[in-house]
DNA sequence: CAGGCATATATCCACGAGGGAATATAGGCA
DNA sequence: TGCCTATATTCCCTCGTGGATATATGCCTG
């Protein structure tokens, strides 16, 4: 967990992310975008690279890089256990989306499932 | 938002905020818990207070650390933009939660009002 | 194959940050 | 007042990391 605030914990990686939840795109283009040099927009995409906060997709010449959720997920389940400090309203979710759940499996199996994962 | 990652992305840091969301600590309760000296302690949660993670309440001679839920709310604010990445449920969490208000508004006015601030 | 473009890597430098130890500050208590 | 305890700060050292530059790799096209 820790790893992933390292690599987010730096001014142009996290614009890189920011930049990258819109689009794909090539380091150029990254690189003209935030006003920086090539080598270090590579660097900072294999920090996010090896942080696995970045996919990589080749096409051609060019590297495609996208943003990977699967981390940015972890966070958000790393900030579970905080969220009661400031807000009740989860704990309200959790009994409303039991109801629901309880709810389609009786009357609307087509809609999709909502699972919870512990 | 990057200071906040800047905080986080040291490993004992992260400990303390972890051990902080049980209970507010003092600082030898932290320093004993995480086999750290007193002197790193106090610099670590320097570092968490400048970054407005912690705060600190003092008692005679003790000072008492807690989590500051505010920060941590931020971190979860950004995670917003993120989160329909891999899930779409939050969409669904928001519909159903403004329904619940809307009812509430209605019927029930003596449970707490639920508030989003923006 | 040669040359050009996109990307990655290596090397050097400078700076900031964490650990250690000593010291300072400050409250509690005899 | 003087000592003890809790906490903060300072100085020094070391190491990691970001920036700059140069170079390497690899693909595409003529």
């Amino acid at each position: 967990m820790f790893e992933l605030f390292m690599a987010l914990a730096e001014p142009n990686r996290l614009q890189i992310v920011e930049l990258l939840v819109n689009e794909p795109c090539t380091v150029l283009d990254i690189a003209d975008r935030l006003s920086l040099r090539q080598t270090q927009t590579s660097k900072h995409l294999r920090v996010l690279r090896e942080a696995g906060l970045v996919s990589v997709e080749v096409a051609g010449q060019h590297r495609r890089y996208s943003l990977e959720p699967k981390r940015l997920k972890e966070l958000d389940n790393w900030l579970v256990k905080y969220r009661r400090l400031w807000d009740d309203r989860f704990e309200q979710f959790d009994r409303v989306i039991a109801d629901i759940n309880h709810q389609e499996n009786q009357n609307d199996s087509k809609s999709k499932q909502r699972k919870r994962e512990k």
